[in-house]
Parts: C-alpha cells; sequence; structure tokens
RNA sequence: CGCGGGGUAGAGCAGCCUGGUAGCUCGUUUGGCUCAUAACCAAAAGGUCGUUGGUUCAAAUCCAACCCCCGCAACCA
C-alpha cells in the first residue's frame, strides 16, 4: 500500500482564523480523500505556529499569559479545522515539546552552513522590529503605526548559507524534482531565485524572548525559519526517528505568498539535513471580498466561522472548492455564495429528493444496488494534477446529466403504461448512475456523498425527512 | 526598459502550448414538463476575442509594437 503525506502550511496563531487558511485545509482534505479512495495509507499534518513577538505582545496587550494565548488559540483553529469536515493524522505545535527538541537537533545538523554576522537595518523601536530599505524610504524613515523615525541598529544574528544550496534548489525546481503548482508561480520564483542572499535564521533573545533557544548560545532565539518549516518533519519524528516511510512529502500545500519561503529557505534546510525535497508545492491563491483586498483597516474581513454557522460546512466546501480556482485568487461575496448555494440546492438536492420520491412510488428497492461506472479518467486525471475545481466541475457535469437523464426518459409517464419492469431498470440505472457520481463527490462533500448512498442503497429507498439543502 | 499574471457575450471564466465553424456557468427571453426544493429540461438572443501591424490558404490561438488592469519586488494565509 502507498504511503503518502501531505502537508498543510501551519497558521501564525496571532488571530482568529479567516476564509484563507480554509484553502490550505480544504485542498489538502480533498485530495486527501481522493488518495485514500485510491487505496493509499495517507497522513494529513495540520499545526500551529505559536511562536515571535507579534504572538507575545498580543498575548500581553490581552493580559494573558502567552501560553495560555496561544493554548486557547491552537483550540480556536483545531476547531476551525474541524468544522470543515477536515480529519488530520497529525496535529503539531511549534511550541510541543518534541517539536522544540527536535528544532534544536535539527539546527545542530544544519551549524556547517550557519554563520554569525552583525545584521544592520532601520529599526523602529515601537514595532520592535527592523523594516527594509524599501519600506524605509516609502515611509520617508518615519514609521507610519508609531509615528517615530526609523533609527539604525545592528545586532548579531546567526545566518543560513542559502548560496550553497541555491544551485541545487534551482535544478530541482527546473526539472520539477520539486514541482510548482502552478506553472506561472514556479516561473515567478525562479526569477526570484536569481538574487537570493543569506537568510537570518535568529534573533537576540533579548529581542525575542518567546522562541526556541539556539543550543549552545542562551543568547539567541531561533527566528521563524527553522522553527515554523521545520515542523512538517518534526511532527514525523525528525531526526529522532526513521521518516523515510512517509517523507518526502507527496504534496505541501501552501498560499501563494509563502512560496518563497517553502521554494526558497525549505528545500536548503532539507538539503542541509540530508532529506530528499517535497514532491511539489501546491500553491494557491487569496481570496479576495467583493472584490477588493481583506483587511482589517477597511472592515471587509469575513469571518468563515459566520458562513459555517448560517450554511454549515458542505456549502462552505462547494463554494470555495468548485467556484475558487484551485490555484489562483477568487472572490468571495455574500452573493455569489448565496448562488452557489442555490446551484447545489436546485442541481444536486433537488435531484436526490426528485429521484428519491420516485424510488419511493414505484418502488425501487435500493438493496443490491451500488455504483455503475467506479472510475473515470478525466476526473482521475484532473484529481492528480491537482486540478480540484476543474475535477468538481467535471463531477457536477455528471449530476446535470442525470436531470437531463430523467426529463428525457420520464419515468412517470413509463409508470402510465403500466409497465413495472421498464420502469424498474430505468430508475434503476439512475440510481446507479447518481451512486457513481456520489463516489466521485465524495472528496468534495463527504457528508453529502454519504448521505446520498444511506438514501438509495437502503432497502426501501425514501426521501430524507429534510432535504439536503433546503431553501429558506 | 525590474519580474509575473491578465484584458474573450451583461457578470464570472475556459479555449491559446499542438492555428481550421467562438465555448461554459450565472443572468435575460421564449417554450416544455409535472417526479421534484416556483425546482428540472429545451431553444433563442447577446461577442469587431484590448489596439495596430506582420506571418499564413486560414489567427482568439504564432510573431512584433503599443494601451489598460492586477499582483510581486525577502520575513502579509
Amino acid at each position: 500500500m502507498t504511503k503518502t503525506y501531505i502537508a498543510t502550511a501551519i497558521p501564525y496563531v496571532n488571530g482568529a482564523p479567516h476564509v484563507g487558511h480554509a484553502m490550505d485545509f480544504l485542498i489538502a482534505d480533498t485530495y486527501r480523500r481522493f488518495l485514500l479512495a485510491q487505496g493509499d495509507e495517507v497522513r494529513l499534518q495540520a499545526g500551529t505556529d505559536e511562536h515571535g513577538n507579534k504572538v507575545f505582545k498580543k498575548a500581553e496587550q490581552e493580559g494573558v499569559p502567552v501560553q495560555q494565548f496561544v493554548d486557547k488559540n491552537a483550540a480556536q483553529f483545531k476547531e476551525f479545522i474541524h468544522r470543515l469536515g477536515v480529519e488530520y493524522t497529525d496535529f503539531i505545535r511549534t511550541t510541543d515539546e518534541d517539536h522544540i527538541r527536535r528544532c534544536q537537533l535539527i539546527w545542530k545538523q544544519l551549524e556547517p552552513y550557519i554563520y554569525k554576522d552583525t545584521y544592520e537595518g532601520w529599526y523602529c523601536e515601537g514595532c520592535e522590529g527592523f523594516v527594509t530599505q524599501t519600506e524605509y524610504d516609502a515611509n520617508n524613515g518615519v514609521c507610519p503605526d508609531h509615528q517615530k523615525p526609523y533609527i539604525k541598529l545592528s545586532e548579531e544574528n546567526y545566518y543560513l548559507r542559502l548560496s550553497d544550496f541555491t544551485d541545487r534548489i534551482k535544478e530541482a525546481i527546473e526539472t520539477d524534482e520539486m514541482r510548482i503548482v502552478p506553472e506561472s508561480r514556479k516561473k515567478e520564483f525562479l526569477n526570484l531565485l536569481a538574487d537570493v542572499a543569506d537568510v537570518s535564521i535568529s534573533r537576540p533573545s533579548k529581542q525575542l524572548s518567546w522562541g526556541i533557544p539556539v543550543p549552545g548560545d542562551d543568547t539567541q532565539v531561533m527566528y521563524v525559519w527553522v522553527d515554523a518549516l521545520a515542523n512538517y518533519i518534526t511532527v514525523l519524528g525528525f531526526p529522532e526517528e526513521d521518516i523515510s516511510d512517509w517523507w518526502p512529502a507527496k504534496v505541501q500545500v501552501i498560499g501563494k505568498d509563502i512560496l518563497r519561503f517553502h521554494a526558497g529557505i525549505w528545500p536548503a534546510i532539507l538539503l542541509g539535513v540530508n532529506l530528499p525535497l517535497p514532491h511539489t508545492l501546491l500553491t494557491h491563491g487569496h481570496i479576495t471580498v467583493d472584490g477588493a483586498k481583506m483587511s482589517k483597516s477597511v472592515g471587509n474581513v469575513i469571518d468563515p466561522i459566520e458562513i459555517l454557522d448560517k450554511h454549515g460546512t458542505e456549502p462552505f466546501r462547494y463554494y470555495f472548492l468548485r467556484h475558487v480556482p484551485t490555484t489562483e485568487d477568487a472572490d468571495f461575496s455574500w452573493e455569489k455564495f448565496e448562488s452557489a448555494y442555490n446551484e447545489l440546492a436546485n442541481d444536486l438536492g433537488n435531484l436526490v429528493q426528485r429521484l428519491s420520491t420516485m424510488c419511493q412510488k414505484y418502488s425501487i428497492a435500493g438493496q443490491g444496488l451500488s455504483a455503475g461506472q467506479t472510475s473515470d479518467n478525466r476526473y482521475e486525471d484532473l484529481m492528480r494534477n491537482f486540478e480540484f475545481s476543474n475535477a468538481f466541475n467535471h463531477v457536477w457535469s455528471k449530476i446535470q446529466d442525470i436531470n437531463k437523464a430523467i426529463d428525457d426518459a420520464k419515468p412517470w409517464e413509463i409508470a402510465k403504461t403500466g409497465d413495472q419492469a421498464k420502469l424498474q431498470s430505468t430508475l434503476s440505472d439512475m440510481v446507479k448512475d447518481l451512486l457513481s457520481a456520489s463516489q466521485l463527490l465524495a472528496p468534495f462533500l463527504p457528508e453529502t456523498s454519504k448521505k446520498i448512498d444511506d438514501i438509495f442503497t437502503a432497502a426501501k429507498i425514501t426521501p430524507p425527512a429534510t432535504s439536503l439543502f433546503p431553501k429558506a
């Protein structure tokens, strides 16, 4: 049995989950369910990134101990993932003991590529952080948040010598040994990779107290890179355990904003500890709201929990898996969501209703009925190529075909002729088609698929007490 | 001359790589049907495929130039 490992980016827990976070989980879960159906043994990791100044300060603001703060937020994310109908096998928090210890072991292994140097840059005392020269110029030397001039500050950092790996990484990306999906992002990143600089991977502990101590140097704490990126392998037990059954990951699902770290820094870390690179970095886009970028200052942030409360898991999955092209940006608006919900109710909900009603009326037994055709090449190609929204569309066309078939066959007229045998075979063919479609639908809408199976394989087919997707 | 993506019916998009009757979803109009959640099915209307030029028997598709929009430009899911 093929063992497959799927990894999702771990969200930073300085706030509540928003719609964007859902994409990682839904995409990974859909692929996981597809592979399970194909007979793979699948491990899906999820987790939370919990260190760093922003989390530390947020906890201070709320007046709670940091650990308590991250415990609360991690629980919130777990609950969120659960409500998306996503099932993970492993959940990692970067504050886990195991993770911290393994990170330090990884750091030790990376030491041949680590050196200490002085970082000098523009620093804002209000933000307690450095800004880039570009940002400095854009703000004319004054921090917009704190109205304080940036000061020149220097500090000691450990650096990872990325230049030791860039040739190797470039080659891996070009040859698709580590495939970046979609192709356009691959091109984009290869351009970026041309002028890559070594990356700072630690901070003085007096600047950054909430983090993993650098082994053998009390004055330094690991910055986000090693700490967060290593989660994908520490969760499997590396370096204390042999992870070769699961690693390299078949796919790592990430947002387009973090591609550069996953395609640039992450492979360097892996090469530094002699591990192979992930097979695929699947990059999804961002969700805009009413055509505008989501932002707290504009106040157009959509709370995914609100959508889930109002409409439930399956319509949520339907919208974000079918109407958001897997690797592209897409827009969310309540209007679009409502119209998608109507499609779901009209095409599928109504189909289940009308077909089950006829089966009941004309006494068609579900017992012994099963999916007719169980494999579909086009569907499998799309799924394997991570074109989930297109695969979903393909499944949907099958559902629409059944609606057409019913209108063509007109079972109610066959009933009038009294030809019970023909009625039986006509309707059971349709049920079989629906059960086939239901199988393909399962990775996207698992609960709905299960309901359909239950209804149409029952000894006595009866319409559901409440329709699958009721309309107000 | 920084890099990338895009400009196709009222809206949202596919088609472009590998030239050959311009397609899908929603919306609109008309018709059909009654098993069904006023749902479903069928048909129709609607496009100078950003602009200009080139290659070709033939260009949305290949080439060149230009115009417009949107991202990115190392620590924003």
